[in-house]
DNA sequence: CAAGTATATACCGCTTGTGGTATATACCTG
DNA sequence: CAGGTATATACCACAAGCGGTATATACTTG
């Protein structure tokens, strides 16, 4: 459990993230939301912290958790060649067009 | 094993997508160039291939697998709202020129 | 058809991540 | 300080993914 794809593989995380994206939020306003039981929230945020993906501030008992912008940029970041790869690649599109034309594709063998 | 990020999560997995970017490879040419074992490689292509990450074509004995690009465009619509988030904050920026300016922030407490 | 090549799959043991329950820690309020 | 609230962590059991070894399948060539 160390790359970033690991972290983002399990689904609650993504899910606490998806909340943290709008806004900050406390443990139990995760735990609410997300209806996951406190320790479950407290470790995948544990998790997520370690990871750099937020950060937490102190608010008497309360946790507040923020997002932050570092590990999502680097997946953005890994995404890039493949990204290259769609765009260049006309092949989607040429498919898309053999959908909208279904006469027989004749091969030249 | 269903979701595009778990798919991606494993490292080896990341490396064939890495490979089949640039051109189409054989399980041999994967075999060589990732050193890792014939059935290893197999049992990947066969996770990928099950979530739509590639296809494959028969060449006699061989498989030519080829990239898809359908999930990973997934995982970038997944990445969009992260990715408004870390433009349109400005945060990154500001906590930058903090550490260039290293005055003690002043709290209004 | 025999031997060789290329790939897929079955089986197995190990490791690791996950959630649950219980508990510890810290803070707040009367 | 007692009781309540908010969060973190330790421990445990279970499930699932991973790689290795062995084997099956399919094709090719002499």
């Amino acid at each position: 459990m160390q790359s970033v794809f690991e972290i983002i593989a399990e689904p609650n995380r993504r899910a606490i993230l998806g909340l943290l994206v709008s806004s900050q939020q406390t443990v139990g306003d995760i735990e609410r939301q997300l209806r996951m039981s406190q320790p479950t929230v407290s470790k995948h945020l544990r998790v997520l912290r370690d990871a750099g993906f937020v950060e937490s501030t102190v608010d008497a008992q309360r946790r507040l958790y923020r997002l932050k912008a570092e590990p999502l940029q680097e997946l953005d970041e890994w995404l890039a060649p493949f990204r290259a790869f769609w765009t260049a690649h006309v092949d989607a599109l040429e498919r898309h067009l053999d959908r909208m034309h279904p006469k027989k594709k004749r091969k030249s063998k």
